[in-house]
DNA sequence: TATGAATGAGACTTCATTCAT
DNA sequence: AATGAATGAAGTCTCATTCAT
């Protein structure tokens, strides 16, 4: 009716629009995943309709996708490496696994969208999958080579055994949390884990024949 | 061209129906989860109108309940522990490991879908996480029962933790496998995780005052 | 399982069936009209199967228009004449409709389902309205008749005038019963709607030219 | 045969889609009542998709309860109080009556819907319903102040009973025709039902005590 | 940069009805 | 006299997406 003010404050803003969509696919897929989330529950949870997402957005693939990438990227803000100022490598490894439990108790939205999204097998994968995946990958391969640096006398195979067993207990650890909540310690789990591979890193390391003559 | 005969399409038959309802549900659930799993999907699979889906399922709810359930059974009869006729306790909890990887490589519907269902938090519930949760807990009780057997010595603390991380890494290596594919040796994981948490457990227990003089 | 009991009580009864099924038919189509009453509900209404309920009636058209029928001669039931024994005529039309107002409160569900039925316009009419419009149109008669012989010099036009408006105020006080519930004195009202029309057809009697020489 | 004019379909307009769609749904609901107007039914009349009366109302219950909003509005336009400028008291009654009947002729969806919805007796009671009782009693009260005004030695027991029985009257009246058609007068009948009810409020004012000495 | 309106496809579910037993 | 099972049509409503403004 009036003549528009001079919108000093809702003159469009782009990036936080798009702040917001995430913000609130985020929020949904962590609860229903990928199926479950629909654009009009994004729409109503960020307020904007659900034609200003496809002006952000391609598609809901791309926006799931976005969510992914943006959640990895804050788990991986969360995530402080240790100090590796002293301490023995156990110490160290332990002091590390007990970084990453904290890292997904603060920003859990990464690895539970991630992994409903891993576990389907639909004929047309959704990008999202794929993201998960790759970066996944990522973290996967860096835990490989913490195994070469320590345990240089291990050979490939077993740095492949060793590292899948480690990301699987990650992985499980978490869901045993997601399901049972906050009276599963998970600091204190992962450390445990932490623990038993790197004792059995050790004797599978010792069983090898040596590389040298 | 032959004149119908005068059973006119299939003679009634709800047991068969009632299975090949499940057969299709479970499939089609294993893949895509709750919400991805479709009436009209179940119905093209399994031969029967979506309608007749109804006569033996209360709605959607009630059918993927009941897929969780039998899928549970399913398991469970795959899941036969070892005879106590030979070995020493550590090989009888390793042949017990590698006996339910190899159960979750037939049937790993049960897991794959509950899984899906249990990382979900949406406010009203599937049935079906709930039956997945009890079931599961069943499974819990059982490896705890175990280890209060084998190590008597240990504290209730220890138990429920040892448990928790044993549960786990079996739904991690679970999860690595449905991800990576056949290149995940599951029995072979299982039995490390098995020979790992055995030997924390005897640890915990050596650790432990006795409780006799 | 076990051979079949004598059966002594549950041998099929098929007059105490239907009288099941017009009893959970009647209360459903009472309080949600023709469309609003699936076989469904009355089956879960009166424990009988859906297909028992076809083998009772043709169709659903059928089985209302039944319930219309039976509904209309419990009403009849319902309906005391009043005694002819003494009064002035406007005595006993007051104290007929007094009756008439008694037996709707015990016995609604005739004309309240029927009145649901008559305002309907749909292509295909339900002959349970045509059943309706018929019974109804009895007691038009009826009324019309009393009119004739109360007032023989009523011409043909003014007795139908009357009676239209009779039993207009009739159906009126009926909803508006239906509508406000027991605050609304039925037989009250009834009763002053009598005397109203009385003298109404007492002054057009009065206008009119006599028949006489 | 002309190249398609740029603009697809019909550019939006969504003031007049929503009347389109109402005007549709009075059709139907007016025709067929609650559960017979199906949303298929209203695109089909209205010619927007089904999904598209979704954009203007919230569900089926917010469509009929509009439906009988706008009807009524209708309705109240037609109705329009007689001039004071001339004529007795019972003559302006009596054309009000008139013209009230002839806004039922015009426009009758507002009644014959709203009565059809009064006659149920749902668990859950549509929305419609209510708004049709809301704005009923708002015509109620008119008749009331009316006969306050007109009547003022009227206690507030007789003014009730003199309301309920002329609401029932038009009620009635609208009913007869809805079910007999067009030889029924209803102009005439509303007529002669206003002066049936003037001559009672008259006699029962003069029986009663009056205020002054 | 954003959005009101529209839309075809498909979701879940109920419908009235039939038929072999 | 009755019923378990089946079925195609139709019900309400949500889906992801598009487009003109």
């Amino acid at each position: 009716m009036t003549k528009p003010q001079p919108t000093r404050k809702k003159r469009a803003n782009g990036v936080e629009s798009r702040q917001r969509i995430l913000d609130g696919a985020a929020e949904i897929a962590g609860e229903r995943g990928y199926e479950g989330t629909s654009i009009a529950a994004v729409s109503a949870k960020c307020g904007l309709p659900a034609s200003s997402i496809y002006w952000h957005f391609k598609d809901k693939d791309d926006l799931i996708a976005a969510v992914i990438e943006r959640s990895f990227e804050i788990w991986l803000a969360a995530f402080e490496l240790p100090g590796e100022e002293a301490g023995t490598p156990l110490e160290r490894v332990v002091a590390m696994a007990g970084s990453v439990a904290k890292s997904l108790i603060d920003a859990p939205d990464f690895l539970r969208l991630g992994l409903m999204l891993a576990l389907e097998h639909r004929p047309a994968e959704p990008r999202g999958r794929t993201v998960f995946l790759q970066v996944r990958d990522i973290a996967r391969a860096k835990i490989a080579e913490m195994a070469q640096v320590l345990f240089p006398d291990l050979d490939e195979q077993s740095v492949h055994t060793l590292t899948t067993y480690a990301v699987a207990g990650g992985d499980g650890l978490f869901v045993q949390r997601e399901i049972n909540g906050d009276d599963v310690d998970l600091v204190a789990l992962f450390e445990l884990h932490a623990e038993l591979v790197y004792e059995a890193a050790t004797r599978m390391s010792a069983v090898l024949p040596r590389h040298t003559s």
